[in-house]
DNA sequence: ACGAGATCCTTGCGCGCGCAACCTTTTCTT
DNA sequence: AAGAAAAGGTTGCGCGCGCAAGGATCTCGT
């Protein structure tokens, strides 16, 4: 049992994505259900809504969410129908646009946000004690500055921005 | 900065699923690159290599690896089309299909495991020591066990831990 | 034994995403 | 100051997936 077909890295490998698949369709059908919000649409949302202003470069966003330019372009597309999210020029930059949350878009998170925290205390944080959630947040720490050593950035914390 | 949108089960989950991404992206384009071989493929591949004689129901399979009946199906179309995979009938019961490993798909997974266990020692496993990964194990087991608690079923791994 | 319902797998369809190409505007070079 | 190069965003296209519907087969109650 030793081949490599059975590797423990294998194994910790497989736990962790299917923890995340888990994790993140329960969390989204949960979600969808509740607030009528994807997680995609959740995870924008919420960086707009932690931004000042609620206002926010398409480019900052995309460093800040994992999505590609063209994949949030259509992502605030759909937002903008919804009515949730806005786009307005940039000022400094005529390339740039700018996507702001609206009232609605404001409302309808400030209804979400503590849904989907009762679902994270559910289905995720609520099986940890202290000390595993300390422990599991430094693991993941490391290997989220591993495989994406960049970010570390963003999240409307004025003492980390790089360029 | 208590405030619901900076809640620390947000910070954590977001960790969580950041570290999934960059994980799964870098992963699955070394091995795209270095074996012509998705991350999809690969897992449906392993799960082949490890049961007897290279062979399984599309419905244990479905069980197994993260994806309906109806996304199996495609993936075992194109793997087939890559001569990777062939169908068989199932014996038992006419309504099933059996999934079955060919030579070619055998030799190319005697490729591509330790080129994928070497990408996993150093996006992941690496920068943990072995403390962390064992608390790391422990933690994603149980979230694993909280989403999807029918899970610890299939493997073939006589070491698998109920929760 | 027979019909109702469940199970297995496949197909039509739509959706969301990434890639590459494109246009506009800014920045760099000289 | 002018041209080259880079950066910001958007679009055409294709892909892989899930959902719902469908045909075939098995199972179970009577």
């Amino acid at each position: 049992m030793d081949s490599p077909l059975h590797d423990e890295r294998l194994t910790l490998a497989g736990l962790f994505f299917e923890s995340y698949a888990g994790l993140a369709s329960s969390l989204g059908r949960r979600l969808e259900a509740e607030c009528g919000l994807t997680v995609q649409w959740f995870e924008v949302l919420m960086r707009l809504a932690r931004s000042p202003e609620g206002r926010l470069r398409m480019s900052d966003l995309t460093a800040q969410v994992t999505l590609t330019p063209s994949g949030l372009t259509r992502v605030i597309d759909r937002l903008e129908a919804a009515g949730l999210v806005s786009r307005e020029a940039c000022p400094t930059d005529r390339r740039g646009s700018l996507a702001v949350l609206t009232e609605q878009g404001r409302a309808r998170m400030e209804v979400a946000v503590p849904i989907h925290l009762g679902h994270l205390e559910d289905l995720f944080t609520g099986v940890l004690d202290d000390e595993e959630r300390v422990q599991l947040e430094h693991a993941l720490r490391k290997v989220r500055d591993r495989v994406n050593p960049c970010a570390t950035a963003g999240v409307a914390d004025p003492a980390a921005h790089v360029g």
